[in-house]
DNA sequence: ATGGTGGGGTTCCCA
């Protein structure tokens, strides 16, 4: 089973490019982010006719998630759990950014969390280098902490799942070409990595360290001062797999090349095969 | 220190 993550950057805007990669890469399954649209406004018939189920939890202008499959999915949720009183206002978080489906593979179901962790730029600190309360950085932190909770549910349980997404989330300093340059960024903070080491370490794997550990590999370069030709890059896309799913992978690349195509979204997708 | 680019939806927000 290919089951892959992209981040879109508007799907209006990237339909001929996602097109064209689905051509190409021929996924069983791909979580999309950044969609950028309602549900009704989602081109749900483009895809059916390419014989993808379409499942999108969007919302008007930012944001938006959603799971394209040629396998049935089951019990499709959408947002991440927990969102009372943690939007950014202290009202219930409403940004749509988590979508969890279940897909069948030939003898084994496997949980997909689909996700769009929350950027956290400006880093806006209290004089005791704590984060402001209702700042940008302490939604991303808090969005944080409850996918740790939601993973630890899924732990639990003990059965096949991943979560895979764009984290917005640089893990280490081979990360990215130029890691002094985001030391004080919210992807590379120390509180941020720190939530992102607790997570991982419930006991996830990091498919593509296992799979492709070749330096300078990357999943987004900002579209200014022509960054992909220099490789200015940073991996903050991942796929996170719990033991009982890592048990069978069996590759995991990034597809750069779509970087290169015309009208790129500044993500690529990256994807896994699970022999599934 | 600044400005560089892009998408979405309007005269500005987000990345």
């Amino acid at each position: 089973m290919k089951i892959a993550s992209f981040n879109i950057n508007g799907i209006k805007a990237r339909i001929d490019a996602l097109t064209d990669w689905l051509k190409e890469a021929d996924v069983d399954v791909v979580v999309l982010q950044e969609i950028k649209s309602v549900d009704e406004n989602f081109p749900r018939a483009h895809f059916e006719d390419m014989g993808y189920i379409v499942e999108t939890h969007g919302q008007k202008s930012f944001n938006g998630v959603a799971i394209l499959s040629k396998l049935p999915l089951e019990d499709v949720t959408r947002g991440l759990p927990n969102g009372a009183g943690m939007g950014r206002d202290g009202a219930d978080d409403i940004e749509a950014r988590y979508i969890e489906a279940t897909v069948m593979g030939k003898d084994k179901a496997l949980r997909i969390c689909g996700l769009y962790l929350p950027n956290g730029n400006p880093v806006d600190l209290n004089a005791d280098g704590t984060p402001v309360a209702g700042s940008k950085y302490d939604f991303k932190l808090k969005w944080m902490q409850r996918l740790h909770d939601r993973a630890a549910e899924l732990f639990a349980l003990e059965e096949p799942f991943l979560m895979a997404g764009d984290f917005n989330l640089i893990p280490q300093a081979e990360d990215a070409k130029r890691p002094d340059a985001w030391r004080k960024d919210a992807l590379f903070r120390p509180e941020s990595r720190e939530m992102f080491r607790k997570l991982m370490g419930q006991g996830f794997t990091d498919a593509l360290r296992v799979k492709n550990a070749a330096d300078e590999t990357y999943t987004f370069w900002d579209y200014q001062a022509g960054a992909f030709d220099r490789n200015d890059g940073i991996r903050i896309d991942h796929f996170l797999l719990c033991p009982q799913a890592a048990d069978h992978l069996q590759d995991c690349q990034i597809d750069a090349y779509a970087r290169a195509k015309a009208k790129p979204s500044d993500h690529v997708p990256i994807w896994v095969d699970l022999d599934l």
